[in-house]
DNA sequence: TTGTATGCGTTATCAG
DNA sequence: CTGATAACGCATACAA
């Protein structure tokens, strides 16, 4: 392997000069840079993390923190678009990522975790999916001991910023244009987890709609399952005329439902996941670019670890139609 | 962070022998293991990774190198199984692992992934979705710089170990059931891409299943592509009696398609992914258990990191029906 | 502007 | 069995 000390003796300077170089400090001339250049490239020269690290203090190491949900289509699309968007962008960025599932760590304690994160030399966290159970989470955020970026929950101080789109005004876009385009009166609302923050926003949004037009609202937990959306749909899409569901996998069960209960009912979800195709029946949606929000969380994380504090970034988000025409490849 | 100095200090012994008890060596009386230990497990110190490899020369880092299709739902949930085994198996192994994409080095030459590999202190890589089209990736095999697990091709030499199911076998497996059930004559088989490996496996086995059983095979190309396979379809169903596909996604398009023409021919799959419970009819397909399968490609990686030769390891498959009541939760 | 020397947290070699 | 001490590859304060 070509270390730094080879470069310098190939080059006919010292290894901090090459080190000055390689780090772009300024009192190196124009002839020693090039020079210095000139071999890096001849060798191939790649300066090891390991060692930059360890002498630095300083690492470009983050991880992924993902919770996986269920064995759900859905579930693994969303994770995959998260993966993929962090990973490119760190790549950017120049940062190393590793992928950590939250079922990894949720048997050790915050210490633990602390220890083992830091002995890994990561920095930084972004944190999908939590959850307001999630102690362990919290107490890292709290802790300040790194830098985290979180997911649709809306943990932010001096280390920790937020990353999601506007949940509740989303909620309010794809309601009102499925109730305007069908002029209902009466809601039925599949909504999704107690402990998940994005259910407790989305839910404000469709109380606050239903409130502002007046129509008549019924909530029930859907526990984003798509059986439990089947069952709640079963027993009271009858007595409503608009069924809006917090998730496109409840939408999805609940259009299934209606299908075979043999009656119409216009149906929304939220996500924008590809599956919405396959259904048979085009529904509304709220497409999120997962993709996007990922790459703008390795943005977020970069910045906070250059010294910036933490605070809450807003993505956009669309409405859309999922139809099979559109998906298939 | 407390380091091994600290805990040297705090056990009254000298740094070596801490580090000595940490790595298990002989040579430490019980009773010093055991007060090292105990300041070890009261510090909660973790020794640092960076540091210890760089010493050692040894790391257990390993990269997964994926290829992303297209951004087809299948192969978003196929690569976050491959990706869910591989991190899950890697910290038990306590290996870590980082995530790189194809597209993040097809623009490198194999001497430069190398080197950015080898400064990343990666001593392992296993590849997913590799194709005969991928000359860096063969070059990495050849030069043994790195021990290496190919998913799904047979490459195979003393640094490197393939893993995969008998895709010719199961072929054959799949095709002769739904043949059989339906007592088909004249199949027509929709293959996947020129450049796959998997490919050519697949298409020997339903060409000795139909010498064998004397069967009129019609192939055709659909690069995995499930329009493609639409297209085939439409073409072609009506002169035969029985649809066999190289993939789950064409195996959809294609039902979709003989919906849509109002015709019925028993069509089967191959991968066994969630999505076939959504389109409405039921297929034959192959599962194959993709996070197993990268559980057992990490753990084929541990073997060749200690010193063990190449091999190839066949994982069983099952056939399969997937049904809408089968995966809804 | 360049070079020397020290240290980062470990492992490993070699005396004791 | 235990303890100094020299690497590992690099960054950096300081000297030249």
């Amino acid at each position: 392997m070509v270390s730094i000390k080879d470069v310098a003796k190939e080059a006919g300077v010292a290894i901090s000069t090459v080190s000055k170089v390689l780090n772009n400090y300024p009192n190196v001339s124009e002839k020693t840079r090039k020079k210095v250049m000139d071999v890096v490239d001849q060798l191939g020269f790649v300066p090891n993390a390991m060692a930059a690290s360890l002498s630095s203090k300083k690492t470009g190491r983050v991880a992924l923190l993902i919770r996986l949900n269920l064995s759900t289509q859905a579930s693994d699309e969303i994770s995959m678009q998260y993966i993929t968007g962090a990973v490119q962008r760190a790549k950017e960025l120049q940062l190393d990522v590793i992928t950590v599932f939250t079922s990894m760590i949720e048997d050790m304690t915050a210490a633990e975790v602390t220890n083992y994160f830091e002995s890994q030399g990561i920095k930084g966290i972004i944190v999908y999916g939590m959850t307001t159970r999630d102690k362990i989470v919290k107490k890292l955020i709290d802790s300040g001991n790194f830098k985290m970026v979180v997911i649709d929950a809306p943990m932010v101080n001096r280390t920790t910023s937020s990353v999601s789109i506007d949940h509740k005004k989303a909620q309010i876009d794809i309601a009102r244009k499925t109730i305007q385009e069908n002029k209902c009166k009466k809601i039925l609302y599949i909504a999704g987890e107690d402990d998940g923050y994005v259910t407790a926003e989305r839910l404000e949004g469709i109380r606050e709609l239903c409130a502002e037009e007046k129509l008549k609202l019924t909530v029930r937990k859907g526990h984003f399952s798509e059986l439990r959306a089947r069952e709640i749909t079963m027993r009271y899409a009858k007595s409503n005329d608009c069924v809006v569901c917090a998730s496109d996998l409840m939408a999805i069960g609940a259009m299934k439902a209606l299908i075979d209960m043999d009656i119409f009912r216009p149906v929304c979800g939220f996500d924008g996941i590809i599956l919405m195709g396959y259904v048979g029946k085009q529904m509304n949606t709220v497409r999120q670019d997962f993709v996007k929000i990922s790459e703008e969380a390795v943005e977020e994380l970069g910045r906070l670890m250059q010294g910036q504090e933490g605070r809450r970034v807003l993505m956009p988000h669309t409405l859309v139609r999922i139809r099979y025409e559109d998906i298939i490849i």
